[in-house]
DNA sequence: AATGAATGAGCATTCATTCAT
DNA sequence: TATGAATGAATGCTCATTCAT
């Protein structure tokens, strides 16, 4: 159970890390500090990663990782087109509120704060486009909705999502207004842009 | 004229500040380069704003000001309350592309970053809010749109918005999308997504 | 008063240096251990030097000059080419005697342990060279000697010199050895491998 | 024959070593690089050496003792005194000029540098000198050559091709005079200083 | 209104070494 | 004979800030 406890100086490491970005910014976070914090001295974490780049690295791979497979699990569940889309975007949402930290390393710290970070790598966060401009187009022949440039609405429905995840995360929402109704509406309004009929909006 | 120049001290380190907050990150801008940058002894910033967390107030509180008198201006223009809707969003659109510095300092900036900034302050941004909001009521009186809930309907938009030029300005658009016809479809789906017909899609 | 002895920080910083560089060596001199010895925080050294090359730099380079002078002070004494040999030698050995640190800087310290010490500058070191070189060819023209390479010869003469304080300075010779001794029959040798005989050896 | 190439750690370790130290400077070498280089963990070489200064040591002491090898194998040549000391003298130059590395170890690293490294160690260097001063004062009997201090011309021997090497290899040679005639004009002015003619010289 | 000198705290990183395995 | 995890001390350097001028 020592064991246990000890070997896990890796992913303790990868945690506390991140509760810093996003407690304090990239700016104030520091080896020291997550040393400090875990227990350990600051050169320990050299043992398990070659420098704060590379730990920072690993840290958005693995992130992305995570979010990924969230995303992949959602577009399994069966359903209508527009049903479909609130499945992938409600995963969304919900990775976002369960981990809050874990969204905004992915989608909001700033690039240029993250360093060398090799810039392709963001692009695996972009998978979800793919699900979402497959799905469209998969409505496009029901015609059930009628969109001619798939790819660029499925761009502008993640960007969207991230509008209100965004808000809602760095607390800039209006305190009396309800987070859930907020994202609730978001949502409506966001496949309503898309052209899906609001099924209890016009049920005559 | 040599007065002119000396006398902007305060102004050029407000804008010197910016470029470095934007550049670099909150992160990596000090008041050091700041007066580097300037040609002034750091010690000078002092003599302006008492230290470097009144800087960056200053600098937030003042570019919000900007943002906020730019919309307000396109707030005056006349128009169906479609066409005004669009020309907020297009005010805001331009005034992102056109500072996109001054816009990130606004939105993007963490939080937390921002060091001890009062949150109240940020409410301030909020006052795009309430020019959609009775923009959406003046609709709903015409019976153009049916919203039951303005206010939330104007937060949704505004966070759409966001979510479109944080996507933009982050970079993390695909190369390959024209960031012009990424807005201009965003912009679409979005007041669609409020209810307003697309005028040319279902003119006959 | 105080202001002598403070102004003189950049002074202080440079002998104190010095004195590690020779006494510890470069892999052992650090810029707090000198801030330690002067009294100071290692930062203050930074008010007056970029980093530790500059301000090796500024060492070798004004310690050059100096021995540089001191070349140039013994060339001026007239007499025979043997005797302004000697005077020149004899300058040499005195500024590596009374500063051998000094000296260690300028002839020992190890090249690639100079950091990125730009080459060129070591050449500066060779003006003595050409003062030696020019004696040689006057004596060929005299007939006192008949030196076909004055130039060559004159690197060999440096280099003789060099041998010698090099194994008196770092402590080499055979402590039953006296230092002055070795120092003269070591210039007597040198000279007459030039081929200028002793005078005193074969005056008749 | 993997035992054999195990087995050699030791010896890889002295090696790697002495690169460093030639390479990049006593202050750069360091316990981790070496064994990085080698492949083993740092902790691997504790087991051959008890610390960094044994290590340095035994690689001293070891290269000593090949250079004191070469000199007493030229010393076994025949020929007249002259020859013999040309030979002793090229047995030197051959020796650092195909190791330049291990001829620094002994000669060029700073004394202090080298840690706690025993002064009288570096004595037995010193065996060169007395096969020197052995061979002067055969030609004393002889009556080639008269010289009353055979011991103290034997140290300026040494020290004169110290001097000539330490040029060469401390590449402060001007880059357009050739190595090799440098040193062959410098063990010709060398010999000549201790009163051998040169017998191409003066042959009639 | 501005400077120059100084500080103390912090940072990323490297190092020699130890210890349990 | 070797490793992996850990440490404590050190290094070069940057930073926000203060203070006397």
């Amino acid at each position: 159970m020592g064991k246990t406890t000890k070997r896990d100086l890796r992913k303790q490491i990868l945690e506390t890390c991140r509760d810093f970005l996003v407690e304090e910014g990239f700016g104030r976070m520091s080896m020291r500090k997550i040393a400090r914090k875990v227990g350990v001295t600051a050169t320990s974490i050299y043992l398990h990663f070659q420098n704060k780049d590379e730990l920072l690295h690993t840290l958005i791979d693995e992130t992305i990782e995570e979010l990924n497979a969230h995303l992949e699990a959602a577009a399994q569940l069966k359903g209508s087109p527009r049903e479909q889309l609130l499945n992938l975007a409600q995963a969304y949402v919900d990775f976002a509120m369960q981990n809050p930290g874990k969204y905004q390393i992915v989608y909001q710290v700033r690039a240029d704060e993250m360093g060398r970070y090799p810039k392709e790598k963001f692009r695996k966060a972009r998978r979800g486009y793919k699900l979402v401009s497959s799905i469209i187009r998969e409505s496009n022949k029901d015609g059930q909705i009628r969109e001619m440039a798939p790819d660029m609405a499925a761009y502008v429905f993640w960007a969207q999502l991230h509008g209100l995840m965004s808000v809602v995360l760095s607390k800039r929402l209006d305190v009396r207004v309800s987070q859930e109704a907020f994202i609730e509406k978001g949502l409506a309004q966001i496949v309503k842009g898309l052209g899906y009929d609001d099924p209890e909006d016009c049920e005559f």
